[in-house]
RNA sequence: CGGGGCGUAGCUUAGCCCGGUAGAGCGCCUGCUUCGGGAGCAGGAGGUCGGAGGUUCAAAUCCUCUCGCCCCGACCA
């Protein structure tokens, strides 16, 4: 009866908790078409919260926003030959408009590359032209066969920056920088670390020369690409004639870069915070950084409670000491006929970082009782100087909270060496990253995906790689050519 | 597309084998008592049993077809 109320644990399957996790605590919710799904305020919140921080990222390093239409022109997917192969499989197609056939069939995106560098060949003349840097929030479609809630659905929402360049070495530039970007984002907002490098052949973009990416490790020890970043080379430059005059007078090909990061992240949070109470939003991602829960018996204390608890509230979200645009984001709980263990239960799975307790007792201390989500740690904390301490809390919150997703990574890591028997036992059993040797054949890294479902999550770069590099190739034992990071994923 | 499972109230489901007035728990509404970790009592609203055919005096139940969803695999952010 009382189980009912309780999610299943992470520990008797991670994928169910998941699931319930996610309908509960009220993030999103299956929509009536097959693998397409509603983000619901909770879970817009959060990303809403996402996109202020990256768009702020973004501005900063130069960029606009822009806005590029829903349905592209088959042709131009087949301009790009490895892209049309990518996503030929995954495309949603529009042969009819106004109930006639269409002359040429239209594609909802699957990403923009192809409209935005047509646009970008129109717009670019000379050398003077360049760079453009150019951010868009927009939604996808990618008809996959399999999803799941946030990880994978037909259609999601993401942010996709497309830059132009005079010269490749500025192009690869600017890939690195916002691969950096996205590093800071996950690790100080997300508080979640990430491992930085380069793709395989075989993983990389479809129609990229190079693909970066940033891959976190979830709670079942699988790994996560939480965002790419592509150096594209002059691919799409050619494919579009997206040329320009340079300094000399010649006729030159431009170097783009593509870069994205989608609504998966929210699954990502979940995955990498979540516990078996519920979500637990690092502060600075949370729509609601404290939840004020009054506590009374009756019609008077009700009064006085509601009036005090008003006023805490009033205290929290004047003070400006985190900035006058960043305010503390408080919400106070009225709602009658709900006990207050009611209460903290809900907004605990719903994954408010802290919570007040305000009752009789706090208020004759004049202090509130603060529940923390992550470490469900209390303490009483006294109402003079309360905004500071409640910030300061948040912030302790929110480090912590990377401290220990970084703690559980590092644990759930192999560095040194590893036979390629012990690798197959590990991925069998509780899995993780494997930092291990690979020859650069695709042979091998297709021969350990076949037989391991592993694959190669990237070759990390320098600062992640190990102190000794790794001899020899995980899989074949002959001569390695760069150190991998090998886990299964999703 | 292969394998598995499931469609009965908002949710979780019992009933189906063996045909005969559609039940429960949670949630919701009203009232009273409660209220420092998932409240109690009383009353109440809510269903074309996924859909279409068929068998039958009679179908949630049996038969046929169909639609949808979830889980596991192949593809992917």
């Amino acid at each position: 009866m009382a189980d009912d109320k309780k999610l299943t644990s992470r520990a008797e399957d991670f994928s169910a908790w998941y699931n319930e996790l996610v309908l509960r605590s009220e993030l999103a919710d299956y929509s009536p078409v097959k693998g397409s799904m509603v983000i619901r305020p909770n879970g817009y919140g959060i990303w809403e919260r996402m996109q202020r921080a990256l768009d702020d990222m973004f501005k900063a390093t130069g960029h606009q926003n822009a806005y590029f239409p829903l349905l592209i022109p088959e042709s131009f997917m087949k301009k790009e030959a490895e892209h049309v192969e990518g996503f030929a499989p995954e495309l949603a197609v529009v042969t009819h408009g106004g109930g006639k056939l269409l002359e040429e069939p239209l594609v909802i995106r699957p990403t923009s590359e192809t409209i935005i560098y047509h646009m970008f060949a129109k717009w670019t003349q000379s050398y003077r032209d360049l760079p453009i840097l150019i951010n868009q929030w927009a939604n996808v479609v990618r008809w996959e066969m399999r999803t799941r809630l946030f990880l994978r659905t037909l259609e999601f929402l993401w942010q996709e920056g497309h830059t132009a360049h005079a010269t490749h070495d500025e192009a690869e530039e600017e890939a690195r920088r916002m691969l950096g970007v996205y590093r800071t984002f996950m690790e100080q907002w997300m508080a979640m670390p990430v491992i930085t490098g380069v793709k395989s052949e075989s993983e990389k973009f479809a129609g990229a020369v190079r693909t970066y990416a940033c891959e976190a490790m979830m709670q079942d020890n699988k790994a996560l690409q939480a965002s790419t970043s592509h150096n594209l080379g002059q691919n799409f430059a050619k494919a579009f004639e997206l040329q320009f005059q340079d300094e000399k007078g010649g006729m030159a090909f431009a170097w783009n870069t593509s870069w994205g990061l989608t609504t998966r992240m929210v699954g990502a949070l979940v995955m990498t915070h979540g516990d078996d109470n519920g979500l637990c939003t690092p502060p600075r991602l949370a729509p609601i950084e404290i939840v004020i829960v009054p506590i009374w018996k009756n019609d008077d204390e009700k009064a006085r409670l509601t009036a005090a608890a008003l006023t805490v509230k009033a205290e929290l979200t004047e003070w400006t000491g985190r900035g006058a645009t960043d305010r503390l984001r408080v919400h106070v709980d009225l709602r009658d006929g709900m006990r207050s263990g009611a209460k903290y239960y809900e907004w605990e799975l719903r994954g408010v970082p802290l919570r007040f307790e305000l009752g009789p007792r706090d208020l004759e201390k004049q202090a509130v009782f603060a529940a923390r989500r992550d470490t469900r740690a209390k303490q009483s904390l006294a109402m003079d100087g309360l905004p500071a301490a409640a910030a300061a809390l948040l912030e302790r919150i929110q480090n912590d909270m990377f401290q220990a997703a970084l703690n559980r990574r590092e644990a759930n890591s192999v560095r040194g060496r590893i036979s390629y028997d012990e690798f197959k036992v590990l991925m069998d059993g509780k899995g993780g990253f494997v930092f291990a040797g690979w020859c650069g054949e695709s042979a091998c890294e297709a021969k350990v995906k076949e037989e391991t479902k592993a694959t190669i999550r990237c070759m990390p770069d320098a600062e992640f790689r190990s102190p000794e590099a790794p001899a020899t190739c995980l899989c074949c034992g002959g001569p390695s050519k760069a150190e991998a990071v090998w886990a299964r994923a999703y």
